[in-house]
DNA sequence: AGCGTAAATGAACAGTGTTCAATAAAATAA
DNA sequence: TTATTTTATTGAACACTGTTCATTTACGCT
């Protein structure tokens, strides 16, 4: 209840502008209730990105269960809709930061790794056999790939630059990530 | 003066927790005067992004100047190297958001075209002189995917994800980049 | 009905960005 | 020099923010 009102807020106001106190008010809730349940702000920041990604594995795996041939351009155009579609609760997952040193919560690092998931699982399946146990390394560095293109898309460095296709880049980096992967010796 | 107090201030207490009064206070000025001076809170910030920019190529010039046969490495660790060496300044440069259809002021764009300019002319050097005229296109996709790398790496994703080497991933990725304009027919 | 625990409140505090009439300083004109 | 205009600087006031916590309300269980 909380969560999604956070998140409808997060979406409409983008991180900058976010306010508990804005949430509460629309749920009907005090704002001591609010940090009763949450203890505090960082927390339920953390719970409303925890549940954007969440939301973005389950999008991502309806993707690529209608997907044809080529799944790993299904993944990473499915990527780009996702921050596309949800820009500002997207872009809160990163602009989210804490004190470095400061640990994340658990069920946020879980829904993190449910993501990263399903990245490794595509890539290990597109490379061959003998190949697969580099799938882990490579996909942390495809997912950075990827990410990279989304968020100069995202806050329009890409426009400014006159990028006209960042998906498009995007999937030949990562193809090209896959070949070499799968040629090397 | 205000400026350079500015990034003072923000490689101290980084984007989240950065005040403009702070800033007033610690060089002796009021709070209205900066507001005279910059207008509003978000034109602070670009000025102080800006002067990070400006002082990002530099850098990279620098090691580049210093650098052997392989710019390209040397490039993308300086790339590194920098938001290693100030990672709130250089963090502040991508957490500041300002609402969609809002332009950039003219210096920031600037400033950002430069440090663009250095990636562009290094990767046209990189490749074969019949490969030329892609270089900005390429440039653009390579910068993308070494500043995904550098952000997961700063934001701790990696560490998460048990990534190691994060420069040596993103060197692999810009290497398999240019081969594959370099062979291209 | 009485008791105890759990949930919810909202005033208070210290801080933020922002505005703007009032003041001080400096530059120019007489 | 004095008078006048232009420029620079001020800081109280406003509407917000996250956070705390003593107090109240609600609810389940004897």
């Amino acid at each position: 209840m909380i969560v999604a009102e956070g998140r409808r807020q997060m979406e409409e106001m983008g991180f900058a502008r976010f306010s508990a106190r804005e949430v509460a008010k629309k749920i009907g809730y005090s704002i001591g209730t609010l940090y009763n349940v949450f203890g505090t702000y960082d927390r339920l920041i953390f719970a409303i990105n925890a549940r954007t990604l969440a939301s973005w594995s389950l999008y991502l795996e309806a993707r690529l269960a209608e997907a044809g041939e080529d799944r790993i351009e299904a993944l990473v155009r499915a990527y780009f809709a996702f921050a596309r579609a949800q820009p500002k609760s997207w872009a809160a997952i990163y602009d989210h930061r804490i004190p470095a040193g400061d640990a994340m919560p658990d069920f946020f690092v879980a829904a993190l790794s449910e993501l990263t998931g399903i990245v490794v699982a595509e890539v290990a399946r597109a490379l061959p056999e003998d190949r697969r146990e580099t799938a882990p390394d490579l996909a942390r560095s495809l997912l950075a790939t990827v990410h990279g293109h989304c968020a100069f898309a995202a806050n329009g460095t890409f426009a400014l630059l006159g990028e006209g296709d960042p998906v498009g880049a995007a999937v030949a980096r990562v193809r090209e990530g896959l070949a070499a992967a799968s040629a090397k010796d």
